[in-house]
DNA sequence: TCACTATCTTTCCTATAGGATCTTTTCGAG
DNA sequence: CTCGAAAAGATCCTATAGGAAAGATAGTGA
């Protein structure tokens, strides 16, 4: 995050060309500038980023299972389509059972947790004021503002996931990751879906601070729901 | 299933070499003739499939995401070592979650997977009581009676999973099988072991014989937690 | 005897090259 | 003009080779 990062490699950082390979085509594809269905060819991947194509090719096995690419034996990569109804509805459904779930884990031991979960609250609130701002503002909005709101959701997830003391769960919350990522920025329309999710995460917080458990699965369960209702919503107008 | 694979490979059936050396480690490994914490040569292998390092590197990558290897950057691969108590505690945890929920998602239409699951069930009978004459009949064990009592209890709950619709948790449940199928075969020490599994199964069934939503997440709840407690003892006694 | 260093071996990691396969384009026949 | 087939191009896939790093071993000094 110094300035503007290259797209050229150069130096290896001292933990293997695959892994920042893998960070730089995930970015691409997360940053959404690349078309569904559109082909990813190793080589010429491998010439964009400067380096040969075996690193590339490691970084395509780890990304097949993200399910952001989709690979056919002897024809290559592919960028996956985009989601479809019912595939929206099974993502939503695995991802309310791991945050229940987790929440459920972490809410009994919630004076642990509480500090950073109003930290990752502030900073939510705080990219949520600016992206609104940004949208009434009019015009354009910069992606750097949607990241930081992107990225600030998903920490105030992950505060809880990383707290579960759960490897697994919070493996499979980062294999949906991807996927929910990837749905986010498709979706996001209006302003008032900012404000709804700001609030069903303040009342997640909110449970957390008062310690009742019950009450925040339930915050958790209606902030998921919300976000599945308000998905559901922005497909079908599209 | 042949006669006796070859470790050599030769003719590559129409699926890339990738998948195929995928499977040749998998099955290495998961056989339990390798030492946890031993190194995994990529050449070393390579020389002893009889192909080029590039799709063993392929397969290793697929096989670190499944936790039974690990990778360290610039040192290689190594075996991963033994599951630890709270890591044990961790995968039950999320098995239990992942095995009620697909068995609550599914309950509600047994009628339509009775059927199967009958057949897996009695299939895993016809396996155990096998298994269970071996092992009194004293001696050494066949392994392919083991691996055969071992695939027939995975496939009774896959069918489960598969019922259930949800690409991502059947994907998540695959994504544990290793983990579980790794702790089965630690595991397994006495009769009664077999036979208390197969009892929580039975009950399992009769629960979606008679539609019985609540008492099936119950027997399934159930024998998970028999599963726990009996690794938890076996793991204490070694 | 112990600790430290330098060298050597092993192994990982990346790059380049060539064979096999798929896709596209072009040409000809109906 | 449409359809089918063959050839050219591009791409995937695998193999071989070489540079770089980590680990092991032997040797020297305190």
């Amino acid at each position: 995050m110094t300035a503007q990062l290259p797209l050229r490699i150069g130096d290896l950082e001292r933990r293997g060309l695959r892994d920042r390979v893998y960070d730089l085509i995930l970015e691409m594809l997360l940053e959404g500038d690349v078309e569904p269905g559109s082909r990813l060819s190793i080589d010429t991947l491998a010439k964009q980023l400067d380096v040969s194509p075996t690193p590339v090719r490691e970084a395509m096995v780890q990304l097949e299972r993200t399910g952001l690419v989709t690979r056919e034996a002897l024809k290559g990569y592919r960028v996956a389509p985009p989601l479809g109804p019912d595939q929206l509805s099974e993502l939503f459904d695995a991802r309310l059972m791991l945050e229940v779930e987790a929440t459920r884990l972490v809410a009994p031991r919630a004076a642990e947790v509480v500090d950073d979960l109003r930290e990752a609250h502030r900073r939510h609130t705080e990219t949520a004021d600016r992206l609104v701002e940004a949208m009434e503002h009019g015009g354009d909005v910069p992606v750097r503002t949607t990241h930081e709101y992107f990225d600030a959701d998903s920490a105030f997830h992950r505060v809880i996931f990383e707290a579960s003391g759960n490897r697994y769960l919070l493996a499979m919350q980062e294999d949906l990751g991807a996927m929910t990522h990837r749905l986010r920025q498709a979706v996001l329309r209006g302003t008032s879906d900012v404000r709804e999710a700001r609030m069903e995460h303040s009342r997640v917080l909110d449970a957390f601070e008062r310690g009742d458990t019950e009450a925040a699965v339930a915050a958790m369960r209606a902030h998921i729901e919300g976000v599945r209702t308000r998905s559901v919503r922005d497909e079908q107008a599209s």
